[in-house]
RNA sequence: GCCCGAGUGGUGGAACUGGUAUACACGCACGACUUAAAAUCGUGUCUCGUAAGGGAUGUGGGUUCGAUUCCCACCUCGGGCACCA
């Protein structure tokens, strides 16, 4: 036979497969009442970069590959689909860098990354591509906008954002790191802007409690839970007094989590931002250094107020008391000082604290250092305690969240415009549906505006427009969306990509949602993962897709690295391009070394010397057919393949892939000792082999005979009967240590057993003169004398 | 500080619900083939010991006939959160 040629092999059977369609699935017909059960599995679409893909990106493609692939032989209807998520800065960047269009980059990088993916040899439904940047495509993610609007959850608030002077463009809480822009690692500032906001918090409590009803990885869900921070606690009022206050003085809310410990609170903290403080000014006596110390903290962003930059380390506390007025404890009327200190969080709770420094390191670290008392008592940390409490003076039980409602909002070109009209007459006024898409408008000059406006701002033939409302003269929004906006419910394109009477037809959503299994990235669960949730249940609300959570199960893997351990990265000059090593090995041989190389979860650095094992593999399964015969099958060998069905089968499933192929390693090492192998179980071993490596499988299959793709073909079924072993090797031990192996008869007795064992030489020498205390018997596995 | 996860040969790693620790692969050494090299194939490869046997899964304890696996404490590394009251 001749030799392994995989270039010519992939190359041919990549086509074939294109012309002949196999992995395009079809939707339902509604005619017929039995359908094939569905299966849709999905990957992150990747963001189409000038750089090209790395050998990291390859891996969550593959391990979904090879899941879809060995679903499609059990007979599922799959659908794994492909698009390309491509607004966003880096494009935007390298378009101004270079003088050209964002547009004509994104077309340039995508064919990039469509010729680098088709050669990797990856099952994808190319027909349903989509891409985030088409109009036809971004008209539904405007849409689904328009929706947030009506119902109330898109709103505009001004406020402090964290503010990019490099980038020039505001950035969500997500998208600061260490207080620095998570894209170029410039010190991020604080700046006052509108901006468009999404209520995701009135979300919260779902999209926290629904987390019990989907199947993802614990620590993935545990990470949202953290990051949603639910947490049950008291609201409770203290009475204000003040020498000059009226008679009817206001009161003071807190929001605390450990109600029982109100008898050692000793004073309370208003966040600087509390609106309280100015309705409080004619009484306080000290206002210059309240004044003062509220400018101080309003030069800072949040994270500055927090954490101190320079160590990492929690900000020293600082704060000013309110001279003039105070409040009482309602548990027992104490008299306790009001301060205001920027340790707390006007956006959490109620922006109040009582303050217990008995039991609170951060309270007990304040007071020591404005020598505030410290109050020792007794406490009862239970939910009874803190209920009783909350209950005796008059507070009520709430339930707080850390998540903060999505800054939406972006000043810059590159993404879907907002389809938003402000009129002066009408306010905020959206555009009518059947006006979009908002086209993204040609502009000179991509440059964001040293002001913080969109480069659109500067267009003012598209800026001005009419009001829909009044007709009256008006302007677009010229802020866009962010890049998380495309990527919350392209799961539901895929779907139906052509659809241009909604984003996708309800009676196709009803046979392809959920996605069964979705993987991706850990560094997306509190971003993508949780957006597209809460965007999936919205649209559920309104009635347009028809289940309340998008994804069934969602899986991770871990990070390739270079081969120093570093993150890939082209600025590092370590990234291993997949086509130079496509180019030398093959696409397969890359696919088995990167499934083989370490567990899927778990990341591992690049090894470019270690790819010959995975060659060498599929060079030894090539040359076995070279002993393919009409010899009857034999047991030995049948029952290996058989051992081996079940067990690749069911690593799949746990996408224990390196496993499943040393396990092929191991039954590819016993053919090669036979002299002869029988054709059926050559064929066997080729259809559990062909989800890892697709292009050599379907050759070898061809080569056999057969007329059509193994890709088509049936999912082999094990016998249990064919890969129980007749025999076992029983451990045999005293006191522990092993003395001796024994071949037996499997299923035999401990009695049979014992017999045999106080027979055997090895084991005579250590229970001689020795009292059997003890004996431990485990059927087939071992048995255990304990002497005394 | 809090929450996840991980520590096994020279290297990547395997070991099912507690039952032969180091499978599979890389590397290395030796051998075969070759004029030679590459490729390929074969043998060996945790450690001490001539052997019988002993010791090793980050460290120290515990439970058990038996622990990489379960429990407690600690150390190191990776990831997430971080003044959320």
């Amino acid at each position: 036979m001749k030799n392994y040629n995989h270039k010519e092999i992939e190359e041919k059977w990549q086509k074939k497969w294109e012309e002949d369609k196999i992995y395009e699935v079809k939707n339902p017909s509604n005619s017929s009442g039995q359908e094939k059960q569905k299966f849709y599995g999905l990957i992150e679409f990747p963001y189409p970069s000038g750089d090209g893909m790395h050998t990291g990106h390859l891996r969550s493609n593959t391990a979904m590959d090879i899941i879809c692939r060995k679903r499609r032989m059990q007979g599922f209807n799959v659908l794994y689909p492909i698009g390309w998520d491509a607004f966003g800065l880096p494009t935007e960047n390298y378009a101004i860098k270079m003088g050209l269009d964002p547009a004509v980059v994104t077309k340039q990088n995508t064919d990039n990354f469509r010729k680098q993916l088709k050669s990797a040899g990856f099952s994808f439904d190319w027909s349903r591509e989509i891409n985030t940047t088409d109009p036809q495509y971004y008209k539904w993610t405007q849409w689904i906008f328009l929706q947030f609007f009506k119902n109330n959850l898109a709103y505009k608030k001004k406020m402090t954002i964290n503010w990019c002077p490099s980038c020039k463009i505001g950035l969500a809480n997500e998208e600061v790191v260490d207080s620095k822009c998570e894209r170029c690692g410039t010190s991020v500032e604080k700046k006052e802007k509108e901006q468009w906001m999404l209520a995701i918090t009135k979300y919260a409590e779902r999209l926290d409690k629904d987390l019990d009803e989907v199947d993802y990885l614990d620590r993935i869900k545990i990470q949202q839970r953290n990051w949603i921070g639910k947490s049950e606690g008291s609201e409770i009022e203290f009475k204000l007094v003040g020498a000059r206050l009226p008679q009817e003085p206001g009161s003071l809310k807190v929001f605390t989590t450990r109600a029982d410990t109100l008898l050692g609170a000793t004073y309370v903290v208003l966040a600087p931002e509390h609106e309280l403080i100015e309705k409080l000014k004619p009484e306080i006596t000290n206002w210059d250094d309240i004044v003062n110390y509220i400018a101080q903290t309003k030069n800072k962003t949040e994270i500055q107020r927090t954490t101190n930059t320079s160590t990492g380390s929690v900000q020293v506390k600082t704060g000013v008391e309110l001279k003039g007025v105070k409040v009482i404890n309602p548990a027992n009327n104490e008299e306790l000082p009001i301060w205001i200190a920027d340790y707390v969080l006007a956006s959490y709770g109620t922006g109040a604290i009582m303050a217990v420094p008995a039991h609170d390191e951060r309270d007990s670290e304040f007071a020591k250092k404005y020598n505030l008392p410290i109050k020792e008592i007794e406490v009862n940390d239970t939910e009874e305690g803190r209920k009783k409490m909350t209950e005796t003076v008059g507070g009520k039980m709430v339930t707080t969240f850390k998540l903060r409602d999505w800054i939406f909002s972006r000043q810059r070109y590159w993404g879907e415009p907002i389809p938003m009209i402000n009129c002066i007459k009408c306010g905020w006024v959206p555009v009518p549906e059947e006006s979009l898409p908002v086209i993204l408008p040609e502009v000179e000059n991509y440059k964001a505006t040293d002001t913080g406006e969109s480069p659109l701002s500067k267009i003012d033939s598209w800026v001005n427009t009419k009001c829909p409302k009044c007709k009256g003269s008006a302007k677009r929004e010229t802020d866009t969306m962010p890049n998380w906006a495309g990527s919350s419910w392209y799961y539901l394109r895929y779907i139906d990509p052509n659809n241009d009477q909604m984003l996708a037809d309800i009676e196709k959503l009803k046979y392809w949602t959920p996605v069964n299994w979705y993987n991706g990235g850990m560094e997306h669960t509190t971003l993508h993962l949780l957006y597209s949730r809460f965007w999936h249940k919205f649209l559920f609300d309104i009635g347009v897709v028809p289940t309340s959570e998008p994804y069934q199960k969602r899986t991770s893997h871990g990070f390739i690295l270079a081969e120093n351990g570093e993150k890939m990265s082209k600025s590092r000059g370590n990234v291993v391009n997949p086509d130079q090593i496509i180019e030398t090995y093959g696409a397969d041989t890359l696919r088995v070394y990167e499934m083989f190389a370490a567990p899927f979860e778990q990341e591992f650095s690049w090894k470019t010397e270690s790819i010959i094992g995975p060659r060498r593999f599929i060079e030894k399964i090539w040359k076995l057919k070279d002993k393919i015969s009409d010899v009857p099958v034999e047991n030995n060998l049948e029952k290996k393949v058989h051992q081996a069905i079940k067990k690749i089968g069911d690593d799949i499933e746990t996408m224990s892939f390196n496993t499943s192929i040393s396990h092929m390693m191991i039954l590819a090492n016993e053919m090669e000792k036979a002299e002869k192998i029988n054709q059926s179980l050559y064929e066997l071993f080729l259809k559990i082999l062909c989800p890892f490596a697709p292009h050599v499988t379907e050759e070898l299959w061809y080569e056999l005979g057969h007329t059509k793709s193994i890709h088509t073909d049936t999912w082999p079924a094990y016998y249990e009967n064919k890969i129980k072993d007749e025999k076992v090797k029983m451990v045999v031990q005293v006191n522990g240590k092993i003395r001796t192996l024994m071949e037996v008869e499997s299923n035999m007795e401990e009695q049979e057993i014992t017999k045999k064992a106080l027979k055997n030489k090895d084991i005579i020498k250590w229970v001689e003169d020795k009292d059997i205390k003890k004996t431990i018997f485990v059927k087939n596995k071992l048995i255990n004398f304990v002497v005394e």
